[in-house]
DNA sequence: CAGTGGTCTAGACCACCAG
DNA sequence: TGGTGGTCTAGACCACTGC
């Protein structure tokens, strides 16, 4: 009872979970209709449809009008990572945060960067360096280039106070964009700047952010030696 | 009309979302409740709640009860990865996928392994080590830990014709778990496997995996160089 | 064309929790 | 303790798409 009557979407959604787990549906196998499970389970079809379309967001069925539902055949994990604002992320780990900016200057991009962002080769941007640092010491290295043109109230930003970083996850937070995670190997200045040697791998994202089709800003995030992103299934 | 009439919980969902990008409603302010939107829009109060719903879970509300709807103060940034088994991976780039099975020998797994999955120091689990290939290059090193006593059906597997990983997502497909991402120095062993020069920077996920309260398997996957996993947000 | 999932409605009851 | 979001219902219409 309490939380869940026994016609709740969610005690439907673990029940038809068990029945994929112990194999009484098999992956690629048509399950029944809605209608047919509602009377089944005896609740309405819209309680059904709710706890099917969780499943099917969680990518444990597919579900197709007029063909029906399918148990996934080649489920694939789906991870979720949370990124958070890093002072937030330093101050969750009750570390101190402070804040460094290196670099701030209107130039040319470099002709990757404007393949990235979609930027012809007149248009200069802002390129923002900066270090996090979590008690001291060096968290992320960020290498960033701003569309300063596409922002508005950008002009009330003192890059000295807060990071580009967290002003324009705070200001524009309506965007599009895509991210990668690899691995590089510290060198030259990288290396200098979060201290540590040449050759150390570091953990590395990349974004570039959009704003409708505008390309906002594009930023390398360089982690220090050991870091780990975490996520649960 | 079409796909989504005037009432449509997308076309909320849009124009709620409108209202936030705009600062018409700010970070941290609080909004209408539900059934003022549905009369302000003209819609029930169920299609408020969806469209409501939908903004929450991608983290731009905060919704509780009683105190109401509030515009995130600092949103995070939600990126799901999709993790495909990796021979679709592979095929999914029109490369030839080949699969070597390196190691697979029953032991006492060592004392991190044992913490992580929570085993005692008596039980051996199966040490499996295999190499993914694209188009006959190295492309994954598996180092992996199976729990075999807890899976049933494990010993219809051969492994010389499928990988463990492989085998487990698709008969086991409802775990639970947690995912890491690093990066690490290619060394001995690893660097000889995955053919590259010694110290090189690799991309790394290590996952644990449970069924229930049982570890199933903990793996280190550890890419060839030059890997990136991509993400859109 | 007809079966299936997708969605909207109007109304209802309830769980939670800030004040 | 009252206001707010969470959910369920019964019914309806519709969009998509496999046959």
């Amino acid at each position: 009872m309490a939380l869940s009557s026994a016609h709740s979407w969610q005690s439907l959604e673990d029940d038809i979970r068990q029945r994929i787990q112990s194999r009484e549906w098999l992956p690629g196998e048509l399950i029944p209709n809605e209608t047919d499970l509602a009377s089944e389970f005896g609740c309405a079809r819209a309680t059904v449809n709710r706890a099917l379309r969780s499943l099917a967001e969680q990518g444990f069925l597919d579900r197709k009008r007029k063909a029906g539902t399918r148990v996934t055949l080649h489920p694939v994990r789906r991870a979720t990572l949370h990124v958070p604002i890093i002072r937030k992320e330093i101050e969750e780990r009750n570390q101190d945060y402070s804040y460094a900016l290196i670099t701030s200057k209107s130039l040319i991009p470099p002709t990757d960067v404007r393949a990235r962002m979609k930027i012809d080769d007149k248009q200069k941007l802002l390129k923002v360096q900066a270090l996090h640092l979590a008690d001291g010491k060096p968290y992320v290295f960020e290498d960033r280039w701003v569309n300063v043109a596409a922002i508005s109230g950008w002009h009330m930003l003192d890059l000295n106070e807060m990071s580009a970083n967290e002003w324009l996850v705070v200001h524009i937070p309506l965007t599009t964009g895509t991210m990668t995670f690899s691995a590089i190997n510290a060198k030259g200045e990288t290396a200098n700047i979060l201290q540590v040697a040449e050759q150390t791998a570091l953990f590395v994202v990349e974004r570039t952010t959009w704003d409708n089709d505008v390309a906002i800003t594009d930023a390398q995030m360089i982690y220090a030696e050991g870091y780990r992103m975490r996520t649960s299934v």
